[in-house]
Order: structure tokens, then C-alpha cells, then sequence
DNA sequence: AATGAAATTGAAATTCATTTTCATTATTAT
DNA sequence: ATAATAATGAAAATGAATTTCAATTTCATT
């Protein structure tokens, strides 16, 4: 559950609760996809500024419950972390982001890694193409 | 052969030569690395501006003798593209970068993809971790 | 070789996402 | 209520990449 992780390190750290931060948070898990900042601003109806939408991702990476994603454009996007590993196909044309999770490409990376001597620590796979939609369209 | 390839681009596009230019492209080409623009600089002795060697990797992206790479870091990097298809390992602690293409991952992504009506256009694989020698030290 | 149109160059300016600063406001422990 | 400290937003700063522009170079045509 985010809000006892989250009640818990900001105990930890000293910090302090605050209204504008809540909203940040709240709406982040309820939306529950992979949004930039600008994003968020728009749909938090502007009330909140980019500034505090940065420092409350930001927060939320520190404490484990977000996830920093950098695919291929100018902005960063962030996605809740309560999900297991997964990796994505991203849709050039409408921009949609599907999640997949394959236990036989992460095993096959395994194996490679062993072959090449190379201690995994994480890993990123993202596909880029068409998705089911706009192939018809 | 990529003299040849740039060649052509240049008489298509009514561009001209230049000794700078060629000295950063013969450079990148002999060196045969991941190399981002403050590296080119460097080993280039400063004698070439940064908005020249921009301007070079851009050229050489444009006319598919170069990939651009952006790995976790804050600057992307460029590597010839003379070589096939291949994903990376990098390592946290050194930054190297190995090469490695296996067919087994490139099928299962194609599986994947059609289970989900995904047309793929790329695909970008990176594996983060530790090195042979970096696990060692 | 000389000319001139067009491309190239480097330095400085600009852009854009993100981070930082700082003065003001809100929260919390006492 | 007070004092200490965190949170906030606006503006400034940062940093990688791009663009601008005046000066230089290239090259086709004389
Ligand atoms: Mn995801
Ligand atoms: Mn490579
Ligand atoms: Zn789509
Ligand atoms: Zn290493």
C-alpha cells in the first residue's frame, strides 16, 4: 500500500504532510499510467506547480514508489511502481503504452548475461512500432 | 563502405566538403565506438567546435551511417552503423558498452508482438549491471 | 587564376526540460 | 501562541542540443 510506504518515509526524513502534495499523489495512483509532468499540471487543472509536481515525482522515486521512464522523446514519464517488472511497446502514432511481461525474454537475458560474464541489474525493453488501433486507421 | 554512402548524400543534397568534417567522420569510423560529442572534442584536441561535431553526427544519422543512442545518461551517444542489429550491455561502474545480438530474444519479441497485434518498427534492449572486470574490482 | 553563389564554421544566442534559489506561506512540535 | 522547519511558486539557473549570424571556405563557371 503507497500511502503507509509513503507515511513511513516521510517520517523517516522529518518531512511534512501537505495538501498540494496529497492531490499530486492521489491523482498519480489513480490515473495509474505512465504521465509526464505536463501532463499531470493539465489534468490537476493547473493548480499546482510544475516545481511541486517535479519535487513530489521526485519524492516519489526516492521512496520507491514511482518509476522514472525515459523513452524515446524529450520528456520524462512516471509510472506507480506497485507493478511488477514489465516492459513496453510504445505506439508512434497516438503515443498509447502497452505493457508485457515475458518470462521467456528475461530468461533468455539471463542467459546471455552468463555467457558474457555480465552481472544484471536491471534491464529495458521497449518496442516501438504500431499499435492495433492505428495499424487500421 | 561508408565513403561511398556519404558520398552520394552529399552530391544528392548539393553539400559541400570540408576538411573538418571529414576529420571528425574519419575519427568516428576508425574508433568504432559509443562515443557522445564531448568525446569526439576531446580526442579531436578542441580543434573542431561542438556545433560542428553536432552538426556531423546529425549528417551521418540523416544519411544511416550513424545511430543515435540514448542510454541512461544526461548526453546521448553515436556509434557507426555499419554493424548489424545488436543490443547492449553497459556497465554501471566503467560504462562500457558490449555488443550482443541473440536471435532467440529477437523471435520471442516478434511472438510477443503478434500476440498483442503490435506492428514493431525497433526495438531498443538495454542491460545495466557489472562487468567481468568491475565485478572483480 | 578570378569570381560569386552557396555551404561551412565557431561563437554566441536560443530553446526546452529540469533543477535550484529564495522569499513567502503552511505545518508541526513544544 | 511561538518557534522551527518544511512546502510552495515564481523566477533564475543549468545543461544538452539547436539555431543564428558574420566570417571563411568550397567549387562550378568564367
Ligand atoms: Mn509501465
Ligand atoms: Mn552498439
Ligand atoms: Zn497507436
Ligand atoms: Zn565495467
Amino acid at each position: 500500500m503507497w500511502e503507509e510506504i509513503l507515511a513511513r518515509y516521510l517520517n523517516e526524513k522529518r518531512l511534512k504532510k501537505s495538501a498540494k502534495r496529497e492531490r499530486i499523489i492521489k491523482f498519480f495512483f489513480k490515473v495509474d499510467k505512465h504521465l509526464n509532468v505536463d501532463e499531470l499540471y493539465e489534468k490537476l487543472g493547473k493548480k499546482v506547480s510544475r516545481s511541486t509536481i517535479y519535487r513530489t515525482l521526485k519524492l516519489l522515486t526516492k521512496c520507491g514508489l514511482a518509476i522514472e521512464q525515459k523513452f524515446e522523446e524529450k520528456n520524462r514519464r512516471y509510472e506507480p511502481a506497485h507493478l511488477s517488472h514489465h516492459d513496453h511497446f510504445i505506439c508512434l502514432k497516438c503515443g498509447e503504452i502497452i505493457e508485457f511481461n515475458d518470462k521467456k525474454i528475461e530468461n533468455t537475458q539471463n542467459k546471455i548475461a552468463q555467457k558474457y560474464n555480465f552481472k544484471i541489474v536491471s534491464h529495458k525493453l521497449e518496442i516501438y512500432g504500431y499499435c492495433e488501433k492505428c495499424q487500421k486507421g
